[in-house]
DNA sequence: ACGACTCGATACATCTGTGTATCGAGTCGA
DNA sequence: TCGACTCGATACACAGATGTATCGAGTCGT
């Protein structure tokens, strides 16, 4: 047998400062964060990071691709297992909190690295189209579970995921600032609650 | 007559440093901004601002509490002139950018300073009360207007208002990364959408 | 108009962060 | 096992930000 290993694969190295900078940016957010800080967080130096990554910048773009191919993997992978809405909703509960994407349980995270797209012009088409996929995903089906109960709703499919994601996204924004009001699957009630709406309309 | 002023009034200067916070804060970043920017915006010298401010995070918080009180003071008075829902919503549509505040027309800044208060606990307090009273004051007017209608909603007005606040924030957020397929006023789309549906229930 | 006070500018000491160049222990292939 | 290469640590030069102490022109009250 070969002795233990001394010095971390470059893979390895590459993961522990991707998971250190999401807790930095998470704590101190990416504007105010330091290399120096997500270096020492993962255990290294600065000479560790500058040596896999150019800056804060490439590392926060690489941290966002990350999250979208993950988000888009776990989706599709999800609505696989779970073709039928209702399925697919209850496996969303089941879900809440278990992944272990840390971008997936860190919302906090999530938001500001939103927000450090936003004013980053050449990276919004990434998350725009991100955004508009989620919608036509989520409209979709909403639409679906509406036309099967048997309501002829007077929105259309993306009216109702843009909403729907709106919601979504709002309260994970009002989670941050009051938890003890906004549960963390707030989202899931919201959902309940405009489903019975919908539903009031088939009982007229 | 006496000659014109060569120094600003303090409260002037105050006023200065404060348009140019809420702009660098904007394009920066609350964390990234640095006390030198924001001098430099409002055309004084650092000397100014520590001689108005004890550190930015001061200046953060007063812009907080300045921005929560003139948006209460604009909601009351706009519910004092229009006590009807109808008509209120109707204000809210003209209303759109029309605005003094910085910080009500500059959707980034207020995203923003949302997040600044999410990872300043002590803050969070301040907020999350505003959050609160924008759930009740919304979910009331909504859950009068939806009464007048004839409607029986099967959700009370607390959860109408989370929900409607939560779309409000959430396409703000939308906004900030995807302008082109979020129009400044899509909440109010959101809403004319959501009374479409609430009010199928009434045709049934 | 003059004296006391105010408040922004200037200068300074200090600290923190950045990026790069270099070094040397660790690793891997032959 | 030995040599070439890899990659994180260390050191350095530099840039920028912070906060404070001091100065002096501007302002106001009498």
């Amino acid at each position: 047998m070969s002795r233990a290993r001394v010095r971390p694969t470059r893979d390895e190295t590459r993961r522990r400062l991707f998971r250190a900078a999401a807790e930095v940016f998470a704590h101190h957010g990416v504007g105010a964060a330091t290399v120096e800080q997500i270096a020492a967080a993962a255990g290294f130096t600065r000479g560790a990071f500058y040596s896999n990554f150019a800056g804060k910048q490439e590392l926060a773009v690489a941290m966002l691709d990350d999250h979208l191919a993950r988000s888009q993997a776990h989706n599709r992978a999800l609505l696989a297992r779970h073709p039928d809405p209702a399925g697919f909703v209850q496996a969303l509960r089941d879900d809440v909190g278990r992944e272990d994407d840390p971008l997936h349980t860190t919302p906090l995270l999530q938001v500001e690295l939103m927000l450090y797209v936003a004013r980053t012009p050449e990276l919004r088409p990434v998350l725009g189209a991100h955004l508009r996929a989620m919608r036509s995903l989520v409209g979709e089906i909403a639409a679906t579970t509406v036309r099967a109960s048997g309501v002829d709703l007077p929105v259309g499919p993306a009216e109702l995921g843009t909403i729907l994601v709106a919601v979504e996204d709002g309260l994970r924004l009002h989670r941050l600032i009051d938890p003890d009001s906004t549960a963390p699957d707030a989202f899931l009630d919201a959902l309940e609650a405009l489903e019975r709406i919908v539903l009031a309309a088939r009982r007229g």
